[in-house]
DNA sequence: AATGAATGAGCTTTCATTCAT
DNA sequence: TATGAATGAAAGCTCATTCAT
């Protein structure tokens, strides 16, 4: 992957290579979720991680790309949902495949809440590379998915559009949701809300 | 309460005084807009305004401090916005009430859209003191509207919820559309689609 | 006095500036006792003084001449406690003079127990001039003492040296008690145990 | 108690570490010396030292704990001059181990007389914790020596009292010595008066 | 005389990064 | 390869002092 920003430094070929990068990033990972962005400083994490600060080096060259790696981990983590989601309701009414997509959305928010929303509120922007945004490729899954019911979706609305403000949209209650009241995320009834209130945007009824 | 820690260190008592807090602000937010907020630092902000290290700390006890009154700044201009709409409206129905809601966001956003949505999402939550935080008071004015028209809202949400769910609905929305297409900001279809979206979480009708 | 060291500024002709002094220097003390020597900041005793930065230079060119005056003053009081001692108990006994000094010192801890032991041991030592080292006058009075009664001491140690160590010999025994037992600086027979030892050391009798 | 606040950061583990540390703290000692406890600045050690700056946080966490940790070396040292002389007048008389504990002292202040009396005088209190002070252990032998005569020492006083008095009584009359007649300190018929004045102090005869 | 705004050298401390071993 | 000692730019902040008003 040539036109990726940061490159790993180095292929861990070999498995103990491949399990100090993994303890590398567990250890940033658990900082990140104790102690936020601001509190990731290499040598905690070396030193978290039961490793010299020369070996995080080795694997990582510089901070940036270690946080950006753990990101593109959750981030890929994220993807797969949403395409399993994609997959298992191929051939369903947008209704069904909706509220697949919001409980993917919320077992993305199970996955680790707190370490969800410091790799999308708490990190600097410069972290975000364009083509590395791995949110991109969950909106992907999103497109597709609306692109299937196109006919389904009001007009004068581009998928693109659409596939980002309904992702904004189930990010936006969700995090609130996470922040305010994490037990709705186990209500049934708190998802078929949210399906509606997605339904409501991509194709609203009179509301008269 | 002149003890409060996030108090500013001294009033300044005259016009010269004045000037230099202003200056200082202003370059805050100079800085804030074109480095994010971990670009800001004391030093930097000091140069910017062209004061000495020692006059900004004369004001602003610490860097925190600094940018904490840029924010209540920015959200006593919004709070003003939302109160305006609030008041404008008075007696109307709920569709045209919450369209006056959202155009007051879409100002809201014009006014320093960079600013704004670095103050929304690039600080620390440290940054954020419970009465201080001013998007409360953005809230109560939306809280207000929707308990004067609770009976056209769905059952089973509390005011509070359906408040702050409303604005970060809209915020996420406009977050999205200053990041991505700027211009929608201006058109007045795009208004109306908000709204729609809107209400139809307020009070969705059957998609069936 | 042309060969003091550090003058003042200005000698405070006008009440009111004599006023201003006084106060400046209250807030001086105040703060040494509360916070030590380096807690003392021109601005802090400014402001405790309740007048401006600008006016404390006015009357003190330097932090370290505000201290300096304020040692001055203390020792003053000092000296007149000695000073006192000594003309009460003239054609006394050596036994009865050592007693009154002994009280005298006792007395001078108690004028400002806190002030002294911070005057004595927390000032940086370029604070102390030697002429302006008030503790020199205090020991002129107890060598004038022991002048008097050189006959009854000891040979083999001058008088100077005997009138340094004796001071030295009852502040450190004074010192150690207001730290650790200042409730003994109020028993009489403390006042004689120190009194046996101050005389021990003048004249010491055989001890076998 | 590896988390103690006063300990050392990092245990030094190369040479190479331990030679640094070392430099370190030779700096420290250094400018305590020649500037007192208010000349010493971490960057103005770091810089005698040869070292940089990070260096010097590396191993201490604090300018406090460096200076702290110049003081416990240097009263380590103290105490074992005591624990000799203790040791060395086992089954001795009083007087015999009296000198020997007067001489240890001189010899204390020959150690290195300016550091010793800055440790002694120039540092805020702060800087001395509990069972950090190790003019605490010095006093143990003093008070084990005290307790061995202890029939021999005038009653109504206890042990530990007439130990810290003992000590503070000495301290003050080398203090005085080295600083105003540092000749003395190599004087036979000097160390002989100290003695007798300490031994008057103990068990005082009638001066009648 | 008095005020207090302004100054800036200098302090303590952090942390990403390098490099000799 | 792995280690960890060393680096030093740069950050936040203090405070004695000056000077325009």
């Amino acid at each position: 992957m040539p036109n990726r920003k940061f490159d790993l430094k180095k292929q861990p070929l070999q498995e103990r290579a491949k399990f100090t990068v993994d303890v590398i990033k567990q250890a940033g990972i658990h900082i990140l979720r104790e102690q936020g962005y601001a509190g990731v400083t290499t040598n905690k994490v070396a030193e978290k991680a039961g490793v010299s600060i020369g070996s995080l080096y080795q694997y990582f060259p510089s901070k940036e790309v270690l946080v950006a790696e753990i990101k593109r981990d959750h981030f890929c983590q994220l993807r797969q949902l949403f395409q399993q989601a994609y997959d298992d309701t191929a051939g369903q009414a947008l209704p069904e495949r909706a509220k697949a997509f919001v409980m993917a959305s919320i077992d993305a928010h199970r996955l680790d809440p707190v370490l969800h929303s410091v790799l999308n509120t708490d990190l600097p922007d410069f972290e975000v590379k364009e083509d590395d945004d791995s949110a991109v490729s969950v909106r992907k899954w999103i497109e597709k998915l609306l692109d299937d019911h196109r006919h389904e979706i009001r007009d004068g609305v581009s998928i693109a559009v659409a596939a980002r403000l309904s992702y904004s949209l189930v990010e936006a209650i969700l995090h609130d949701a996470v922040s305010h009241a994490p037990e709705s995320l186990e209500d049934a009834s708190f998802v078929d809300e949210v399906v509606l209130m997605l339904l409501a945007y991509l194709k609203p009824a009179p509301t008269g």
